[in-house]
DNA sequence: ATGAAAGCGCTAACAA
DNA sequence: TTGTTAGCGCTTTCAT
């Protein structure tokens, strides 16, 4: 920087003002600086500005896990919403593990980002105060109690396996099964909207939930059980999408028609059900508006650090496909 | 820092060296210093840091789209290594787009990152040629012409759809078609390994290379083109798993069992393969060795800046699963 | 509109 | 082993 200063004939600080480009500098210097700059290659040092000024316009984001699409699309919303605005991403993950996760967060916060976007974390509870303590904090695909000064984006979770029972009832089935998603972040609320709809349409009775987890295996082992009972559902509701190819699988190898002999839907309407060759039926989360409203959210905190933690909740959608379809005449009850 | 030293009783270069574990400093003085950083909840400014020593320990990580599953293994295999050595990892993503890519190779920079790793990118040439000049940078998955003064790892795609010929002609099969990946970034290595060994296999007539892409779409057009011809091939390869999917949608449609009827290979053994509802034979690449290799590259160049740029390749292997199966007796040639 | 000087929080080189 | 003194490359007063 200093050498653009000599070459232009100018102080180093009216080059600083020039490259942050201020309104207060006479065309004349202002081109001479920049045709300095220029000529000389010069690249402005983030690092020295970060510390001049106290802030480095960089937001942490803690990812769960890299592997799940739904993450990625996340991230696409906030790193468009943050690109925007000046902000980059430094993206970290603790590949599944709460240990890791507190270092990644350990290692923003040494780092001096402005915020941190945490994408369903595991950490304890307090690990969460303390960073909400530090910095502008963003929880997101987390249910429980808030936590203070830090805002919270997650979706209806309950609401969506509700939309899917009603579809399934409105299709005429009654004996309608849960694939439950066991440890899985938002299983417990699927589990609950899905029994809340089925009492709500007077199927107490009907309710029945079958232990499994958010994997292929899982949904592939809880729908064999449920086939091999004296009364098969004739429609089941997966926890996720990954459970539900597990239980097509599983349909498949007793030789039963998805969408005919039995309706099947998943959850998140990930890439995996819009391939044509599953085409599942799945309640579906506005993902990348989901990192918008993260981002927002982090403004908003930063402007004003000590307003009350908020919860940002936004709503699923069903997405109909072949998977589902009339109940079987005859069939179940 | 400063009240770190104060309240420890010592100066802060003490501090200093104490935070970096050095070796050169008393017991004591050591313990006193821990001891007050611990209760005044201190926690160093890497970006000072960063400014000092010229030097950040972040490698700025450039994905070519986050929503492909390859590259997530490729981090997870870089991010291990890098972790092991104290380095971050900076991750960014043009998104698909030259211009963004550019952008974010800038601003990694601008942020004065140790080395770059850019996974598949499209920006042109002299862009490469530039970032090779400024930092150690390292280019993963793109073939053509060694880039000055950077590493590059590859996987050796002629040698990946060789091995799925081979294996297709080991189970009887002649009349093997390939469904092309059109503008995707290995897809003419593949093609130009089918072909090869087709042709070493004295084949050549039979060599059939239908338009397509590496997309669900493209492979499902392809293959009903294939299917529509008059003497239909009784295997396929196609460029990838989606593509490969694509078609066992077209199959279906058409009547035909996967494994019997015609035989079908995909590329990437991606998660879409390994699920039992699809079952696909496919070309495994060893993302994650990739990534560690990436890493590895980066550090000896660190090393020595002015090394000759260098292609390490790694070898694919053929991952055998339900979608391919003998020739049908009587079928096709 | 422009420049001089101080300082951001750290490390590095040298002295003690 | 420890402390002192300069920077690192910027931004930010405060003058002019």
């Amino acid at each position: 920087m200093v050498s653009v200063a000599e070459r232009a004939g100018v102080s180093k600080s009216l080059v600083s003002l020039v490259m942050r480009d201020s309104p207060r500098v006479s065309d004349a210097s202002r081109e001479a600086v920049l045709k300095a700059a220029q000529e000389l290659g010069y690249r402005p040092n983030l690092i020295a500005r970060g510390l001049a000024e106290k802030r480095t316009r960089t937001l942490g984001v803690l990812i769960f896990d890299l592997h799940n699409p739904f993450f990625a699309e996340v991230i696409d919303g906030l790193q468009e919403q943050a690109h925007e605005d000046g902000y980059r991403l430094l993206i970290g993950t603790g590949r599944g593990r709460a240990e890791e996760e507190e270092e990644v967060l350990e290692s923003f916060l040494q780092q001096r980002v402005d915020g941190v976007v945490l994408l369903s974390p595991i950490v304890e509870r307090s690990v969460l105060l303390g960073a909400a303590q530090e910095v502008s904090t963003v929880i997101m695909a987390r249910h429980g109690k808030l936590v203070a000064h830090a805002d919270s984006v997650v979706t209806d979770d309950q609401a969506g396996t509700r939309l899917a029972v009603e579809h399934l009832i409105g299709l005429g089935h009654e004996a309608i099964a849960h694939i439950d998603g066991g440890e899985g972040a938002s299983a417990l609320e699927r589990r609950l909207g899905y029994e809340a709809a089925m009492a709500d349409a007077g199927l107490t009775e009907l309710i029945r939930v079958e232990p499994g987890s958010f994997t292929d295996e899982g949904g592939h082992a809880a729908m064999q059980v449920l086939l091999a009972g004296e009364e098969p559902p004739t429609a089941v509701l997966a926890g996720n999408d990954l459970a539900a190819v597990g239980a097509l699988t599983a349909l498949e190898e007793h030789g039963l028609r998805v969408g005919e002999d039995l309706s099947l839907i998943g959850y998140d309407n990930s890439y995996l059900a819009r391939i044509p060759h599953i085409s599942l039926t799945s309640v579906a989360q506005p993902r990348s508006e989901m990192g918008r409203l993260a981002f927002d959210a982090f403004k908003r905190r930063s402007a004003n650090p000590n307003r009350r933690a908020t919860r940002i909740v936004v709503e699923p959608k069903l997405v109909v496909r072949g998977s589902t379809g009339p109940r079987p005449s005859g069939a179940g009850r």
